[in-house]
DNA sequence: TCAAAAGTGTTTCCCATACACCCATGC
DNA sequence: GCATGGGTGTATGGGAAACACTTTTGA
């Protein structure tokens, strides 16, 4: 019984390493939705415009393919991220991840999205190896769905390359419902070591797409962050229009 | 200026081409955190012993090997859990990619792990074609982390193949999150179309792993899910062995 | 009539919201 | 002074939690 079970074991291993390389692998790309803020406190988004086919001229999220066996998937969207904005260290978070056949006409694309938040004044947009530009664009809602406007372009959620309305729709539902429970806004900041009060509800409001009563933000604040330690009060104040205001900085966990 | 940057453009494509044919692609499986309540509403998970290398003999979840360009990945964690408990048509949500070098010895496997709520008397476990042995393991906690538990066995998370203690926890973290918000908990019920407040009750107190009380979780079921018409109540009741209890019928959205 | 589980009603407390008002600065 | 934005204090309402109590069944 025993002898006959580890023959059965044997051809099992010669099965399953035909089946395995039998099955086509598929390509797998990590596409990363980088958001930042403009000087009016509206959501941006930063696109790049196609150099290559498929999708030749139409604009899409940044992204490339994992050189596997080199890189974790959060290291191939890291890499990524630098090369299209040459910034490390910020926050980069995986978001889902997409594989439906057909997305991409080469072939099978594995996509791993990833979200980046970023604060604008960081970013040193430059066009990758496969984009003929890239540029920000504010993001604003429509009948239609989402509408990408910059300066010379308007483009619509429909003129997106592969599925990466879906991908930005999904990036920007999560952002606002983690925002309530997680730290994401803080990443938006112009400087996390030294912000106000105000300029982090700036953020939330952007985020949550209401305006927020300062009184109520600020004790909020106060309990949630400053009485916790998550963030301390550094007991200075920045020049401005009306009263100066107290300074804070975030402490990463 | 123009037919020089086409001329640039096509030396691009070359590249890129060249590329992405040089990255070696990564195997693609996907892996399923397939969760129940058994007898005594207690969380239970099933487990596979893997009967072939690597981690030959140890205890892992279910998973397989993508077919790309046959099927998606939703498809393919669908058939991986339609040939391990023959049950189609269940809760199954994708979870998180998993994609560190090293993660499996043999080369490089991007894993998307999935999660499924399965109510047990639905499940109809075999082995699969790799694994030995198909079980249901009682989930404990312990000082060392997660302990699984059925009759004969008793497995430490450290114990498991691969990473997969890592993925089991965050289903869990998961699903306690999702649980306030979202309708998980009505796909543990013994029966959608007929159950009870008390059953749905306990599905609660388990995932949350704290006990509820009745009277205000009656009321909030009653105002959350009845009145906005996402149960209804089915007029009729259920012998038992105190007062009989009022059915209700979950509707699928 | 008693145990067990379902179901009802009430009280309390916390916390989000609303909003009136004061403070410090530049011009 | 007055406009502007920062900062403080208070009142109110709704909902979650705690819990006392009633109802309906089986044995």
């Amino acid at each position: 019984m025993k002898s006959y079970k580890c023959t059965s074991k044997e051809e099992k291993a010669f099965l399953e390493n035909y089946d395995v390389s039998k099955f086509e692998r598929p390509s797998v790309t990590t596409d990363i939705v980088i958001l930042t803020l403009d000087a009016s406190d509206e959501l941006n988004i930063l696109l790049i415009k196609r150099g290559e086919y498929p999708y030749k001229d139409r604009w899409a999220i940044p992204g490339g393919f994992l050189a596997a066996g080199k890189e974790s998937i959060d290291e191939a969207a890291a890499r990524e991220l630098k090369s299209e904005t040459n910034i490390d260290d910020v926050y980069l978070k995986q978001l889902y991840t997409f594989g439906n056949p057909g997305r991409d006409p080469r072939t099978t694309v594995i996509s791993v999205a990833y979200m980046a938040l970023v604060p604008k004044h960081m970013l040193d947009i430059k066009a990758g190896d496969d984009a003929e530009d890239a540029k920000l664009f504010t993001i604003k809602y429509d009948v239609d769905g989402i509408i990408f406007t910059n300066e010379n372009t308007v483009i619509n959620e429909k003129d997106l390359a592969f599925d990466h309305a879906e991908i930005i729709k999904m990036a920007i539902t999560r952002l606002r419902n983690r925002i309530d429970y997680e730290d994401d806004a803080f990443n938006l900041l112009r400087d996390k070591n030294e912000f106000t009060i105000s300029e982090l509800k700036r953020i939330y409001e952007t985020i949550k797409n209401r305006s927020l009563d300062l009184p109520n933000f600020r004790k909020t604040f106060l309990r949630d962050y400053v009485s916790t330690g998550r963030v301390i009060d550094l007991n200075k104040t920045e020049v401005s229009k009306g009263k100066p205001a107290r300074l804070y900085k975030y402490i990463e966990r």
